[in-house]
DNA sequence: TATCCAAGGTAAGTT
DNA sequence: AACTTACCTTGGATA
């Protein structure tokens, strides 16, 4: 085992409990079993883990890591130091990208409640395939998807004594029955997940191809996996590929456009998503959108 | 306790 | 190209 801190005081504002229950990263669960159990709760010292894909660091790698207060703690079967500041984006100017914003009186607030939230760096593969499950499912739902998939298909490893499931790889996903999918409650995502998984598998097409395209190619190019549209393509580029710019317009984000930018609606998701990132700031609009998001879903009146 | 509704949408068919 | 409709499942709201 080896384990490690990170000082968070050059790092800037951080609050790990809401940059990963904050409905933008299905890839990590808690050791206390409570994810996604109080929606909007932050500054939580749990432990939470992850296991690290083969494809990333050439073996499933174990990590677990909790806050207490202005340092991270961690423990793992690697030296998980660069990897973590990678997945919880420890490298962004997080006041920079503050400054970036409109002023916006629901952005505010959201910058109040989740003081230290960032955007996650996630890995392109179970990204695509959480977003693909993400359809008409509820947060916690989609958590609790991604939890039964690794179980049941992805590889195990133990650590200090006890066993957890790495993702499924494309091929162990490819494998799967769309009927074992439906089994694990997918629904109609099942063909889906299973074909755009074969995709990768066969060489097809791979997430991380569009990476060098401008941003809105590569969301055109997302769209070619089966059960990806507009919608869950923006998801994977701005969670996982580092297009920051990219807005996913969901229900939350387009009722926020409804209520507070009636003009950016122009009808097209290609239009509208060009007109809210404007409003939002071009170069970090899918921040702003994370915010917004989390403190929307999160808030009962929801009116600011 | 029964029924209804919406949940971080997408694909396929129509107009 | 814009507009419908079907699609699995279930927790929470409503009657």
């Amino acid at each position: 085992m080896e384990s490690g801190t990170i000082s968070l005081e050059r790092v800037g504002s951080f609050d790990l409990q809401s940059t990963l229950e904050s409905g933008q990263s299905y890839t990590w669960d808690r050791a206390d079993g409570r994810m996604y159990e109080r929606p909007g709760a932050v500054g939580s010292t749990a432990w939470y883990h992850t296991v690290i894909p083969r494809s990333v660091v050439g073996t499933e790698a174990f990590v677990r890591v909790r806050q207490t207060d202005d340092r991270l703690e961690w423990e793992s079967s690697i030296d998980a130091h660069d990897e973590l500041c990678a997945l919880l984006r420890l490298d962004d100017d997080l006041d920079a990208i503050i400054e970036s914003f409109p002023e916006e009186p629901a952005l505010s607030r959201a910058l109040e409640r989740f003081d230290g939230m960032r955007l996650v760096r996630d890995p392109p593969f179970p990204t695509l395939i959480s977003f693909i499950c993400s359809a008409q499912m509820r947060v916690s739902r989609i958590h609790q998807m991604q939890r039964r998939l690794a179980e049941s298909f992805g590889t195990s490893v133990t650590f200090d004594g006890a066993t957890y499931h790495a993702f499924p790889t494309p091929e162990q996903l490819a494998s799967a029955s769309e009927s074992a999918l439906r089994s694990l409650k997918l629904g109609y995502r099942a063909p889906y997940v299973r074909e755009s998984a074969a995709m990768v598998a066969s060489g097809t097409r791979d997430p991380t191809d569009v990476q060098n395209l401008s941003y809105e190619a590569a969301r055109r190019s997302l769209t070619e996996f089966v059960g990806v549209g507009e919608k869950v393509a923006d998801c994977v580029l701005l969670f996982s590929l580092d297009f920051l710019e990219a807005v996913p317009l969901d229900t939350w984000i387009r009722r926020a456009i409804a209520d507070r930018f009636p003009d950016c609606d122009r009808g097209s998701y290609a239009e509208t998503s060009r007109a809210i990132r404007t409003r939002l700031g071009d170069t970090y609009a899918g921040y702003a959108q994370t915010y917004l998001f989390h403190h929307l879903r999160t808030n009962e009146t929801a009116s600011v």
